[in-house]
DNA sequence: TCTTGCCTTGACGTCGGCGTCAAGGTTTAC
DNA sequence: GTAAACCTTGACGCCGACGTCAAGGCAAGA
């Protein structure tokens, strides 16, 4: 099949599929025209990194997958590499959530600071500011 | 005092003050030489800037506080639009943790998969695959 | 034959927050 | 006097994963 053909059972575009292969993933034969042709094995190969995408890892984390279902293995992550990526991208998000949550607990802190010090339902309420604060924070703070 | 004495007070770089100037933030007299003058205003601001880059804000999320402190207020939080930053900004880190906190469930359950679908520790080691996936596994799904 | 729609390569744009280099003017310490 | 250390503007680089546009070739239907 063709890139824009690929591109559409897939669920991506002919760009992405141009930029993984120059990126020395998912390589294309070439018909005699020039144009790219993709099997079934290649619609597999893509899926893999669509889905892998979606968890969260780069391109280049991909490689090892595609590179193990190359190499004939049912699944992307039979190998040690792949699993290795899967360790790291735990360990990367697992910091992440840490920061997050840090930042998180700032901004709260900040946020209750400002309401503290601000007169708050003492003004003559012209839109919704203590009826706000008080129905996100229970929401929030949870 | 100058943007170097400025930049090394607040613990930043003078590239970073001129950039926040691009952006309109932190302006700065000029000497008649053509240098920038600054005063401990401009550290208040520039230090508030800072901290709330440190929260996770962006560059364009901090105007509100610099605008509510030059207009005079003790903390660049006494105005609204401050205030509506936090909130908006609490919103997108919540959201961020739980997209973060699907991405890690999803890869937690991948990794699972490709452990029970390896023979694991039935080979002759010669490395530690076997050991690594037992010690790493209780770790990361706690 | 003409149009439409696919394909090709190449190259620049996006976003945020600066880093880094270039080419010069200024101030300061010795 | 001179070298070091500061300052100025301008411009390009970076990162990731493509989007978008340009200029052209190829294919298929009416």
């Amino acid at each position: 099949m063709r890139i824009g053909e690929l591109a559409k059972m897939a669920g991506t575009t002919p760009r992405a599929l141009r930029f993984y292969e120059a990126q020395g993933l998912l390589g294309a034969r070439r018909a005699a025209n020039g144009y790219r042709e993709y099997d079934d094995q290649d619609l597999r190969l893509l899926r893999e990194i669509l889905a892998l995408q979606e968890v969260g890892l780069s391109l280049d984390d991909t490689k090892p997958f595609v590179e193990c279902l190359r190499a004939g293995n049912e699944t992307g992550d039979s190998c040690t590499d792949s699993i290795e990526v899967y360790e790291r991208k735990l360990a990367e998000v697992d910091a992440c959530l840490d920061r997050l949550g840090s930042l998180r607990a700032s901004l709260l802190s900040k946020l209750a600071g400002a309401l503290a010090r601000q007169p708050g339902p003492c003004q003559v309420a012209d839109h919704r500011d203590g009826t706000e604060a008080a129905a996100t924070n229970p929401r929030e703070i949870s």
